[in-house]
RNA sequence: GGCGAAGUAGCUCAGCUGGUUAGAGCGACGGUCUCAUAAAUCGUAGGUCCGCGGUUCAAGUCCGCGCUUCGCCA
């Protein structure tokens, strides 16, 4: 679920600069390489290709619950991947950035294999704890090297691995270190462009590119038994996606949108990804004459109940377990409100999230729906009228109003997009409430039939601003209203004197109960 | 250890380049209404803006030190 604060937040920016008319283009691919990789395949008795292959299937069937709607999800292990990776790879050598060093590392007889600082165990040199990572202590949080290690033994056998050398090829990144700096002007939010010019000030070194086999991932052209690392294909499979999706569209050049300015293109990645997005692939892409990146925009994780989500406490959740308990749309609209253009954490709090939900969204937007198609249903034949004026400056307001919470949208400020529009939808109640339509009603039935119509139009651009938030529901009340909700322009459509279809229960409240049941059902499955 | 980020009402957070009595939502308390999914709406209370010191006519906003939390160190 953690994963789906990157892919909801990105699919409201899509939808949401769609909406404004833009042509947008949404891409991913499963990160598919790498040791950890091989070895749960290894571990399960398949082939790294089916796990990768399985993984996928359960991503894909998320994505549809969630209403995340890729133009097109592909793998990094992928023909399309293997070839750029190589071609990427091919200049950077041509131009005499590849470099050859002898690097020293852990080798398991046994395995027969290298081994990464996360498969070796040892005593931590600094304060004695055992059954460490190669990497950092877990107790005392020191970082150090695996060879420091008391007692190294090989995560897989646990035998002790031996100290072996090896050629490693590496990118001469610090070449780039003024273009990257020229660069990320512009291109990173203001505190984490900060935080990479510390690294850019501490001088960059070569970066390691290859990896000895066994190894799950493409062979490196001209080398015996050796591979790329993962973080080297990993970004180019924006690249190979976006060429497999040009493909199939029949497009005439499939790498249309990775040329020059053609395109803008945007990133938008986790905080523990910064590091390879902001120096190692915008340098291999200049190297080899890409497009760079316009913006990487960089979310923070998810915490569940102000903690790390954890499997004991059953806060580690699943989007597929979230699924089968609560209304998926409800935690798209829970980040929606929650997320700003900053890299902080989220934190998913119960009893937030179900305040917000049920008030915000039950409460305040769906009983606004509720209340005035409801009484022109059962009093006033469904009709609509003209608004009064006082309703029609109502509906004039909003048109800026949630074209502003569009906005805020295209520029990750969700939390502020949803302000404006949870007040155009208190307006609209404040509106019902001092005009009293079921009080007029019993004098005057056209003069309800007035205001109720000024009431039904904010719930039309409502149902129009909230799309790229909560599509399914919005179709559901665009239905209702009958709207079409093509783009922001239907802010501005007048709804007219006709029928509207009669009203249904659009979201229902969150129990304690359900949010109960998913804990517990978590705190099973992990069990 | 080095570097960085954060610390604002009970809770979650806004507060741009320093400028009038520090804001919002939720929660709490009280009033109004009854069309609506016991919803809505109006009002009230609540803050030494982490602490100390400094710069300034003026600091939540800048500087220094300290405390706490979190992150990064390929």
């Amino acid at each position: 679920m953690g994963h789906l604060v990157e892919y909801i937040q990105a699919d409201i920016y899509v939808r949401a600069r769609r909406q404004a008319g833009e042509e947008v283009y949404f891409f991913c691919a499963a990160d598919s390489h790498g040791t950890p990789i091989e070895l749960n395949a290894n571990k399960q008795g398949i082939e790294p290709e089916e796990l990768v292959e399985r993984a996928r299937a359960g991503f894909l069937r998320d994505f549809a619950d969630f209403g995340v709607t890729f133009d097109a999800f592909h793998s990094t292990h992928s023909p399309e991947n293997r070839a750029l990776s190589g071609s990427i790879y091919q200049a950077l050598k041509d131009r005499g950035e590849i470099l050859r060093r002898e690097v020293d590392g852990l080798y398991c007889e046994h395995d027969e294999r290298f081994l990464p600082d996360r498969f070796v165990r040892g005593r931590c040199p600094k304060c004695g704890a055992d059954d460490q990572y190669g990497d950092n202590c877990e107790l005392c949080g020191a970082t150090y090297d695996p060879s420091e290690l008391g007692a190294p033994a090989c995560a897989l056998c646990g035998n002790e691995p031996s100290p072996r050398s090896s050629e490693h090829l590496f990118f001469d990144l610090p070449r780039y270190e003024d273009s990257l700096a020229q660069w990320m002007e512009g291109a990173l939010q203001p505190a984490v462009h900060n935080f990479v010019k510390c690294w850019l000030n501490e001088g960059l070194k070569p970066w390691d590119i290859s990896r000895d086999g066994p190894y799950f991932g493409f062979e490196i052209p001209g080398e015996t038994d050796k591979y790329f690392y993962v973080w080297l294909d990993a970004p180019v499979g924006y690249i190979s996606t976006a060429r497999h999706w040009a493909t199939q569209q029949g497009k005439e050049d499939p790498d249309y949108l990775w040329r020059g300015d053609a395109a803008q293109r945007t990133h938008i990645i986790g905080k523990d990804i910064v590091y390879f997005h902001s120096l190692f692939w915008p340098a291999m892409l200049m190297g080899s004459g890409w497009g760079l990146p316009d913006r990487i925009h960089v979310h923070g994780f998810l915490q569940v109940d102000g903690e790390k989500m954890s499997k004991s406490r059953g806060t580690f959740i699943t989007a597929r377990q979230w699924a089968d308990h609560l209304p998926c749309e409800y935690l798209r609209f829970y980040y929606a409100c929650r997320l700003n253009d900053e890299a902080n954490d989220l934190n998913l709090d119960f009893e937030d999230f179900s305040n917000t939900l049920n008030g915000e969204l039950v409460n305040k937007v769906v009983n606004l729906a509720s209340r005035a198609l409801g009484f022109l249903n059962k009093k006033l034949d469904s009709e609509l009228g003209e608004p009064d004026a006082e309703g029609l400056a109502m509906i004039e307001g909003n048109k800026e109003r949630l074209r502003r919470a569009n906005q805020h949208f295209a520029a990750f400020q969700y939390h502020q997009g949803m302000r404006c529009i949870l007040a155009a939808a208190e307006e609209a109640n404040e509106y019902l409430q001092e005009k009293a339509p079921w009080a007029v009603f019993k004098e005057d039935p056209e003069a309800a039939r007035v205001i109720l119509s000024g009431a039904v139009g904010v719930v039309a651009q409502l149902t129009v601003a909230l799309e790229p938030i909560v599509p399914e529901l919005c179709q559901r009340l665009a239905a209702i209203v009958g709207i079409e909700l093509h783009s922001i322009e239907a802010l501005d459509e007048p709804l007219g004197c006709r029928k509207v279809a009669a009203f249904q229960r659009l979201a229902e409240r969150i129990t304690p109960q359900q949010l109960e049941a998913l804990v517990e059902a978590n705190r099973e499955e992990a069990s």
